[in-house]
DNA sequence: ATGGTCGTTTCACGA
């Protein structure tokens, strides 16, 4: 089964991209963030004819997540329990939607940003991914054999390595040691980077700016992650990031990160 | 410190 997750930034701008992706890898599973539909302005039609099932969750014109599976889609959950902004009348948030696919408990993720890092927002960024981590314990304590994976993208640096140029982000969010340790936090729980064994070294990024040129000279960043339990860890043969998907014209300024199980 | 480029419900703001 191949899992892929990616920010699209905006689906209905980039529905041809994500139609020609997973033709040109034969994905079974794709979760993707930032897809900045409403759930009535999703572009399904394409998908479906080409025999996914997709379950969207976006409620204005921000965040927004999907599942797309063609490998069954069942116990679709918009959001998390106990996930800040979740059903806030005020300010609604779309940044979770877990469903099961082919017996794997697949969650898209959209990390809150965080902006500045003296900022409201990075401490809501910090509470949710406690909330997160809280859930996710309780699911392995559940069932130490469950299989889980936590996929999207995380708008954390987790190391040195996972940037361009650490100076440059002196006081900046993403490589906090507050926002480093709540990342670590999963796999101190018993959650595993399937990705990172199979795409080290430094310069293996999966954003980059849109400006300044950031991508021709990689000058990027590894925010988008798929973390699994170990039932899942154990079935992992292989992962890459779709470097050439951020190339050209009219692409998001994330790659789509993609893991093969066996 | 600023600005660069994308996206959106665009002449403003978030990433």
């Amino acid at each position: 089964m191949r899992i892929a997750t990616w920010n699209v930034n905006s689906v209905r701008s980039r529905i041809d991209r994500v139609e020609a992706f997973v033709a040109r890898h034969d994905v079974d599973v794709l979760v993707l963030q930032e897809t900045k539909a409403r759930d009535d302005q999703w572009p399904l039609m394409g998908l479906q004819a080409m025999g996914y099932e997709v379950a969207t969750h976006g409620l204005n014109q921000w965040n927004g997540v999907a599942v797309v599976s063609r490998v069954g889609l069942e116990d679709v959950e918009p959001g998390f329990p106990g996930m800040p902004g979740f059903g806030d009348p005020v300010a609604p948030e779309a940044r979770a939607i877990g469903a099961t696919c082919g017996g794997v408990r697949v969650w898209s993720l959209y990390v809150p940003n965080g902006r500045k890092v003296d900022d409201p927002h990075m401490t809501y960024k910090l509470e949710w991914l406690a909330a997160l981590r809280t859930q996710a314990t309780q699911w392995l304590a559940d069932d130490p054999d469950a299989a889980v994976v936590l996929a999207g993208d995380w708008n954390v640096v987790p190391t040195d390595d996972d940037v361009w140029d650490i100076e440059q982000f002196r006081n900046s969010t993403h490589v906090t040691p507050a926002e480093r340790a709540a990342f670590a936090a999963f796999i101190e729980a018993g959650y595993a980077d399937l990705a990172r064994p199979h795409t080290s070294g430094p310069g293996t990024f999966t954003y980059w700016d849109y400006y300044r040129q950031r991508f021709e000279r990689n000058r990027g960043m590894r925010i988008d992650f798929l973390l699994g339990t170990p039932a899942v860890e154990q079935r992992v043969t292989g992962a890459f990031v779709d470097r050439d998907e951020r190339a050209g014209t009219g692409a998001s300024d994330h790659a789509p990160v993609i893991v093969d199980l066996r």
